[in-house]
DNA sequence: TATTGTGCTATGGTATTCCGTAAGGAATAC
DNA sequence: GTATTCCTTACGGAATACCATAGCACAATA
């Protein structure tokens, strides 16, 4: 079983109830931090006295109050981290589901669970814990079946990305495709943007471009 | 001090971290519930064996799962609770930002209490419940502020929302006012569908509609 | 009663989006 | 070398969205 756990989560009263989750595991020693600078500062005097982490669990989103923050999110937590100790398991817990962000936090960072918050997180959290014990990959059930069927993202390639960006920021057909020109992007006149944002909504399902827009942000594509 | 406190709230990590947090205050009776429906039970039972509930505390969105639910969120439980026991005391204990949200729950149910999520709230949950104890309303720093310049806010009404999640879903403006008409909603028309959307787009500063579902996705208000 | 204001609706013109068609060019296949 | 396919672009008509204006009903006010 893991010796030192770190929980990263900006949520007082998370922190306490995965803090008593994790002593029904009997883990002698749980480190909680608040910030994503203090867990990384935490991380790095652990390795200093050679008692390093064994594992982090960290959220995704930390509010932002009066304190000064170099890394303001999970995501750049472990980026930070895998670069002062890169063998460092870490299981992201977090509301996020949008699938394509979690699908990028493994393809990138290669984090070795995502639990999803809510009803059975509990449990979630200790069949986690257990599953990377045995060197496995985990992640929620809901998560998994979405995972399944992700393929077609891929199909979107970063200029789509793009586009959907400029549609959320207000911009016009015509402005993406002057905007498309100015950057000598292909594909960039208006017939071709056009063609474009249909492409995606057929791709997407969606019946019009505010949905598209709608869907893109709920994926995670924006 | 409060004896019996019920702890409403879907995420089992935050029921247990209340709890560890109303241990510190020596409260005798903690009971929880993971769904809506299960907590108005509890309260009903508890006040049949004529040992009710002192306190609620409640967030405000419970996630869907397989089980059918008849009360989905913490406003359809406190207007239920108020019903059956209208003189509880009630902490709404929730991430929700939303002034105007707020607001019309503090106007519309009288709650005694609102804790915004964050890093504080386990000491704000403990003022809170002191200050309770005094037959004061007690509300979250952050939101004191909000609440004091809120009237521009209440301009989005429910048929606003409404409207914002019907172009998020696909619907065409025709398709809408199609839709107002059937549920015999007021400004009905596609005149009055359009100037309500070109309304929304100033208020929210959205230079196209696509935009305008961004925003709204954005500020949580779908 | 007359007046003013407000909210809803209808109408029409303009702009934009939507969608099908086709032409041209580049890469690939035959 | 020619045919085929794919990608890009242009164009035009139809549908939809956008926007300004005006009429109407109703309520509040004088």
């Amino acid at each position: 079983m893991f010796q030192n756990i770190l929980i990263a989560e900006d949520q007082n009263t998370i922190n306490k109830g995965v803090e008593r989750t994790l002593n029904e595991l009997d883990i002698p020693n749980i480190v909680t931090a608040q910030y994503c600078d203090d867990a990384l500062l935490k991380l790095k005097a652990a390795l200093q006295v050679n008692q390093p982490f064994n594992l982090l669990i960290t959220d995704l989103s930390f509010k932002a109050d009066h304190r000064e923050r170099t890394l303001t999110s999970g995501e750049a937590l472990i980026k930070a981290v895998k670069t002062i100790q890169p063998n460092l398991k870490i299981i992201v817990f977090s509301v996020e589901h949008r699938i394509g962000k979690i699908k990028s936090l493994i393809d990138t960072y290669d984090i070795n669970a995502y639990v999803e918050k809510g009803r059975e997180e509990s449990i979630e959290l200790k069949k986690a814990i257990h599953t990377i014990l045995k060197d496995e990959m985990y992640c929620s059930h809901s998560i998994e079946q979405l995972l399944r069927n992700v393929d077609d993202i891929s199909q979107t390639d970063q200029y789509d990305e793009l586009l959907l960006q400029l549609l959320a920021k207000g911009l016009k057909r015509e402005q993406i495709a002057n905007y498309f020109k100015e950057k000598d992007y292909p594909a960039r006149s208006l017939s071709s943007i056009e063609k474009r944002i249909n492409k995606l909504k057929v791709l997407f399902d969606a019946h019009t471009s505010e949905q598209l827009v709608a869907i893109a942000i709920d994926r995670g594509l924006i």
